[in-house]
DNA sequence: CATGAATGAGTGTTCATTCAT
DNA sequence: AATGAATGAACACTCATTCAT
């Protein structure tokens, strides 16, 4: 994505001195908070209304600036809408690590990387809702990008349950329709905490541990071996 | 929501001859016909490319009818909408049974329910991606009937967790997270088959195998002892 | 070009009989009526404005209809004003005949073309204008519909130019550029008439007659021979 | 038109010391580069894309300024527009003389006159387009402009045309619509030169020659006196 | 003088809904 | 009951012009 904004004029800085430099910062720092004025106030309305039923004109109004201006930091509507769907793919790719099997205490290392991705959640209630929201067949880009996003995640999946049945941690399952049933799970307990109960923010670590108890070991009442 | 066809049709029927009333009733089911025909055309596209991408033309066009005769059935595009998802609601509805946890076999009743709904689910593909897909936001009837049923749904699924682990057969869990996320996991599996791997009807018994498999038992390798 | 106007449901017809046909046939005839009030208010708009000083709204306004109609008999701003140009572009050709040279009198059958061609500049007074004076580089459509019209003017003048040669009537010229210059000239005095001196008709014959008598004779006094 | 530029600068420059003067006299000449820069940028792009196809953006990309300049050397887009418009017309006027049908030799004098057009036309090719192309609609002031040259123009050809006859040399014709054919003759010619066969210079005195000699002897196989 | 971020009126186009026939 | 022509509010987007720095 073509990012309208920071096309700065690097051109012969040093003959111009200090003045030039410290202006030229300064306004440097004004479009970034103007481009994210315009991203919160779109992540707001977007995660509200969904995609369609945002207009440019709510975002300005949002943003509290002129049409002309939000076509000078963003191409388009879509580009804006794909730009924040990068953002939250982005920070939940930044606090995922694979987790190798081989390692000590794996299900330690799965447990870390769902209490991360929940944070990243929960300080990005916004993102999150907009992302699980709005759905394929808005605009190519944006497929795409949630394709691979969502294969990211799949694979993550399927990796963990594929190592722990090796380590023999976790029994022999239909790993593709698990891995789906997981990925349902997490995406409507989150939703649950970002729309339904929106109003009051949950324990972060009861969240995590839900989610993967829930994973693990299912509801049957049975006495279950853990590290 | 109001419908607007067949409520014209039932007045002062009794003063007027045979001829009238069979005429009215032919009339009556030609009027059933042309809204089935709607529907269905509507829940094809609404389900194929979501309510925005699917305009009034498009639903016109493929049930054969002009612009005009549509508003004869449907009062406007969110009502044709709204009369879909009220349609699935229903059809889930009619099938879902309370389980009473005092009667014996309890998780044998659980399976059926979830066996009548996987029918539902797969005779009624379209319209089950069309409720799955499209989330809030559209419109508040929708939105509020869409509360409603996942409340009814969600209070389904509490209440078996409650009574079972009443009962002695599951064990205690964070209820309100865990009935979230089954939902979630139910979801998007049949998500999965429907729009994923669309092309392949699945053996219905193993969907319904697997979903209560992995809600009951989780993934951790342990001996269960089931009934 | 679509034409997105007279698109008939020609379905069944025979059973509904004549008041269907004729109320059918009305329909028709105002649809066209219609069609030429948007062609006639956009051929006044164009001509005297030009392509990019007249809006869509412009069109709307001089022609009495909302914007929405517009749409309704026109895909878009340009297929209108491509419709205009081929409009003329039909009328020229179609009084346009190839003049054979063995046949007798090559000069009055000259003569004879020239004077229709200058009845369909003055009978469509605004259409003429609104082609010679568009230029190049609107639309690729019109463009090149453009191109092929010039083409086919150039051809026949030069094809008069080269016959004339041949027959001896007319002496050896550059033709490419002779057959420019004729172009231009003709293309100067219909503008003359048309936008300069628009207030007053002048007489069809004369026009014609200095046009011819300018290209074939020249100014220089020479006693010349003529058929 | 109002020229925004020199005026400023020519303000009480008396009282202050040479340092003064010596420094005006180079922001003079700066300022003078500046106009050009932009008036070149623009002549290339007008003639290129039009008026309408080109924006304020293209010409200061194209000029290596910025939006805020632009605005210092003229007051508008069409201001530029005109300013070049009006340098053409100048170079134009600036080369034809009255011919005087007393003295000898005026076909001579009618011949060095087009062969004088035909230099300032070869050496501003795309000024010439420009205005050639460019046509009626876009601004009043250029309307005027553009209809004034053409009337000097026109009273240019029709004086030569009724010298001619006075004098004897040329036959009597309809002088204002053989005047009009003369000039449309002319410019169809040109813009034949610098547009369809831009890639090539074509001999001047040819292009000179070839004019006159069709404006002057017409086509018909004649045997002619000339002086 | 020079800059470029900001503006908002204006553009062409769409589409759910109405209503005369 | 059925039609489809007509509507106009709404939409995303452009671009000449202004002005604080």
């Amino acid at each position: 994505m073509k990012r309208t904004g920071p096309a700065r004029a690097q051109v012969a800085k040093e003959e111009l001195g200090d003045s030039f430099d410290r202006r030229s910062a300064r306004a440097e720092i004004q479009r970034g908070r103007r481009r994210d004025a315009i991203l919160r106030a779109a992540s707001t309305l977007f995660s509200r209304q969904g995609y369609h039923s945002t207009s440019v004109a709510d975002v300005i109004a949002a943003a509290g600036i002129s049409r002309g201006t939000f076509y000078l930091y963003f191409d388009n509507k879509d580009s804006l809408f794909l730009e924040l769907i990068e953002q939250f793919i982005q920070r939940i790719m930044d606090v995922v690590e694979v987790v190798d099997p081989s390692l000590p205490n794996p299900t330690g290392r799965i447990y870390d990387n769902v209490r991360r991705v929940v944070d990243v959640v929960f300080d990005n209630r916004e993102l999150t809702v907009l992302v699980l929201r709005e759905d394929v067949g808005l605009n190519p880009e944006v497929d795409e990008k949630l394709k691979r996003f969502y294969g990211f995640v799949r694979a993550m999946v399927e990796g963990a349950l594929e190592n722990g049945a090796r380590v023999g941690l976790i029994r022999e399952v239909n790993e593709p329709i698990v891995a789906t049933a997981l990925i349902g799970a997490i995406k409507e307990v989150f939703m649950h905490h970002l729309v339904v109960a929106a109003d009051t923010e949950p324990a972060r670590e009861s969240v995590a541990e839900s989610l993967l108890d829930f994973g693990l070991r299912g509801l049957l009442r049975v006495t279950t071996r853990e590290e």
